[in-house]
DNA sequence: TATGAATGAGAATTCATTCAT
DNA sequence: CATGAATGAATTCTCATTCAT
């Protein structure tokens, strides 16, 4: 077959990298192979070159582009105010949402930074450093303000982050909990570690104190 | 040349397992060729095979013994105690210090699930079920008795199995934060989370407040 | 290089088709390495994989594709009438001059069975068992009409077989004997042997009495 | 284990040359393997190169011995008279039981010539020319003396004999054909096939003529 | 823009063989 | 006589990549 009418290449880049994104959190990336990824798209293993230079930039450019995506989602719903307990109750939310929403992204993004190269390996750890570092200086303006209590805002931020990154790992959809509980929950759990004074009376944690998964 | 001078099949066999863990933590699973651990060992490629019925083969029994190792330690180390607040002291320091000191073999553990055969998957993931349902008892138990307050013992288990686990990815051995210092600020953080009636006085969170990592 | 100009499919299917005959039929299949296949045809032992999913497919391919000529050249060429002792005489013509024609393939068949995965024997072997057929539905009725005195006829349609296929084993086109003369003598033979009231005053035999080869 | 008391290496080397020639007939040459071969004897691998320099060497000894076994043998058993349809009898019912009861060195011998390196090869077949001259020999006599009408002598030995060697391709030792009979059959085709003033009205072939296989 | 034929390097794996014990 | 640890070369097969069309 020659060129199929009307076909076209943004759509097909968008085809790749989607397939992409949902193959290497299958296998992995290592595992992944360009002719399976061709396969699913529906062109051959060639065509993937006229829009990734090498397998290798596919993966950088994957990630750069989700992690963009968090910093300028971000930017534009963080709150207004610089209340910390409502910045951290803001981030939580967030970062639960867009890592229920964007599983396999953020699942790539976690898994793959060993396949990177050195020099795009510290591009995307860099990025990944910002994101972590909004969390850390909510948590420190909170410490200093006297609104919660932790040794150290750097460790609790790291501590917190893997507590919230891991909801992608057995968090379903289809499951028993609904994402708005799920959110509740979490957000809950979280202030009682950064010890926030907490009005631990908001009513989406109350209502299900009884309830109890598996 | 046949065989080297007092070689010894254990010996190898032990070699090769360390080489192993080291080489999948470094590279994954998928990235590591036999060829590389081979050299690394200072024998032939073809040599693992005597120990190995298949590089697959190699994965699953690392992770089962891992596994295996944890829950036989767990057993034997696990306090006499009932009371809820003590066990999931111990079961912190347990956890934070098998994850600093094994630190490639729950990275391998933690990333290469997915490198699994489906029936190996299956044995794996089991195992590490009874791990996990080892925290959820003592974080049920909690609740029960009043000590803890969380909505949920099974999400509550799975955010700090996370928050836990995670100090693998960014503690060294020889960074700024000993291994006791360690322990005891993921202790706090823990008995935050859970919303145990803290007696956050314990003196060794204390005298570091005004610390800072990074 | 990515492409040799004017490299073209199904040339280089043939080539390899041909090729592979040659080379099972000199070494065996299992001897046969596709390396040394690759050599012969020129092009890297990867391409073959286009061509064919594997070592053992290939072997399965060639034999079916060979049984299939057989049987549809029989269809073709087999005589109208009804007469068992002309049928008997086009069956040895046609399969002494296809055997000889295409000795290789002949003989990989014969001698490659074993190397065939159980469900490719199965299905070699069912064509092979049609073609065994067509002999020995000659003889049944050449019995039943009286025109052949044999035991039993399926034994000795193997039998014949045996004897014609045999000729494969030692019988060189540029020997002493023509192709010509070959077929005249084994046709005498068989009919011979099946007991046919023959007229063996046939030209052909005749004035070759006193030759003798080897 | 060290040495099991009375270990003899007569034993083993029969045992080894049984469990080949059994393996090789399975298999084929190529496709057996050491490790195969010593698993089914019971010993290591290492153990074989007590008793055979090669795996190469083994197969030319394991042909030897079998040829020279026919040679032997039939040395012994062929008759005392000098009429060609007597020696043409015996031979018939010497090479059928022979092939039937070593079916598997017989096979072997058929079809791994291929795979000796080549000064072997030529012993073999000298051997192997040898025997085929005692048949080629016998149907000379038979036509000079006017008790068989082929055209030629030698061609009519290499028939007759791949009609009798095929033999062992099909028949089994507990299929609905005894052996008994089975010589009865063949002698008779045989005995067609070279034009012997044939005395068919021998009582074996007779009273079975209504049967039929299949 | 896309194909499909081909490459070449390297992967896991197998195997005959060796030899200290 | 036999073992078992090891070798090293080769095997089938895979895969990222190239490029004429």
């Amino acid at each position: 077959m020659a060129r199929t009418t009307g076909s076209d290449g943004a759509r097909t880049e968008d085809a790749i990298r989607q397939a992409a994104i949902a193959l290497i959190a299958e296998r992995g990336f290592e595992a992944m192979t360009l002719r399976e990824l061709a396969r699913r798209v529906g062109v051959q293993p060639g065509s993937i070159y006229r829009y990734f230079p090498s397998k290798g930039r596919m993966l950088v450019e994957l990630l750069l582009d989700h992690l963009r995506f968090l910093l300028e989602h971000w930017q534009r719903e963080r709150p207004g105010t610089d209340d910390p307990v409502e910045r951290l109750r803001a981030f939580v939310d967030f970062h639960v949402r867009s890592h229920t929403l964007r599983r396999r992204e953020v699942f790539v993004a976690n898994m793959e930074l060993r396949s990177l190269a050195p020099a795009d390996y510290r591009k995307v750890v860099a990025l990944r450093r910002r994101y972590e570092d909004i969390l850390t200086e909510i948590l420190r303006d909170g410490v200093e303000r006297g609104a919660f209590r932790v040794p150290d805002a750097r460790v609790a931020a790291f501590a917190v982050l893997a507590m919230l990154t891991g909801v992608g790992t057995w968090f379903r959809e289809d499951g028993r909990l609904g994402k708005h509980e799920l959110v509740a929950q979490y957000t809950r759990l979280v202030m009682q570690c950064v010890g926030a004074a907490h009005d631990d009376t908001a009513p989406a944690t109350r209502h299900r104190q009884h309830r109890r998964p598996d």
